[in-house]
DNA sequence: ATATATTTTCAATAAGTTTTGAAAATTCCA
DNA sequence: TGGAATTTTCAAAACTTATTGAAAATATAT
């Protein structure tokens, strides 16, 4: 397969893949853009390769540095800025986990924490139904904060090594 | 608080939450509504909980059925289908774990495989990050299918018994 | 200071997605 | 078999989100 080709499959698999994952689709194509490029690049190169208008670049580049996933680089003698991104993907892995956990899962826990003291007869099947799902997902939703929490500090060799090790 | 606010809340914020996890929001607070009721309910009652049309009841219902969340169920005497979810979480996460591997990661693995062999020079600076880029995310993607895989075999005490203990 | 390059903003518009509701299909009973 | 109850379908409408592009703001060079 001829470079060309493969990195507009991969661009374009990569923005539909982000729109699962609550990045939108134009987002994760940049994204995908600055992984393959070996040097850093300008709003106009985006602008370019992706045919995107420069409002839709300036915009998305800012929430993927907000996200942590790309830097604004200074490239002595030139004017304009450059993007670049972080390459190593447990990294990048991490830092959306992070971001994640930060935006979705703490406030839906500290949501569910409110929930649980309900008024009520507990033998009523109503109240009692409802308490058990909220303690359910509050239990498994605070498991999975201590995990993650771990596996954001962590690094990919200890922890994917543990983990491994363990379905051996 | 009382019950009838905290359901609503719970409901609505399911809903949203939802929408960061690829599935749409009507869809999440039907599974909400249906995790918090002891009893099965008909259409009928989604429609009047959630004061939403028909139409959108039995699609989000099917499609509800399709990510294996909720189940028909028929009770003897009544002329009318019944609807039921699935109470444990550690089930549910699994099963959507399982459903969004099989959608979203196995598919994106399988384009990354075909992406790999670019015509050439190792040399040139293009073609060594696209291959790296693209063989690091492989590998990584590789090892997450891994983990994926047994956590879904895994029973909730054993996994995440043995995570936990690697962190204490 | 002024001119020029570059980036940012945001109202208007375009594109995409979800919802409705009524008609068609199906199921069940007498 | 006929008819009532129920479910399903899907085109049109409503709603939501993303994109454009030109004007405003900012930065840099002379």
């Amino acid at each position: 397969m001829k470079l060309t080709e493969a990195k507009a499959q991969f661009i374009s698999s990569w923005g539909a893949f982000g729109t699962h994952w609550g990045i939108n689709r134009t987002m994760a194509q940049i994204h995908a853009l600055l992984l393959i490029s070996p040097d850093p690049i300008t709003q106009d190169d985006i602008m370019e390769q992706l045919s995107i208008s420069r409002g839709n670049v300036n915009m998305n580049t800012r929430d993927l540095i907000g996200w942590g996933l790309v830097d604004r680089v200074l490239i002595p003698g030139e004017r304009k800025e450059f993007f670049s991104a972080e390459k190593d993907i447990w990294k990048v892995a991490t830092q959306i986990i992070k971001e994640r956990k930060k935006r979705e899962l703490d406030p839906m826990l500290k949501l569910l924490s409110q929930l649980e003291p309900i008024e009520g007869d507990k033998k009523d099947k109503d109240v009692k139904q409802f308490t058990d799902t909220i303690g359910g997902i509050r239990k498994f939703g605070g498991q999975a904060d201590k995990v993650l929490d771990v596996m954001i500090k962590a690094d990919e060799s200890w922890f994917l090594g543990s983990i491994l090790k363990l379905f051996k």
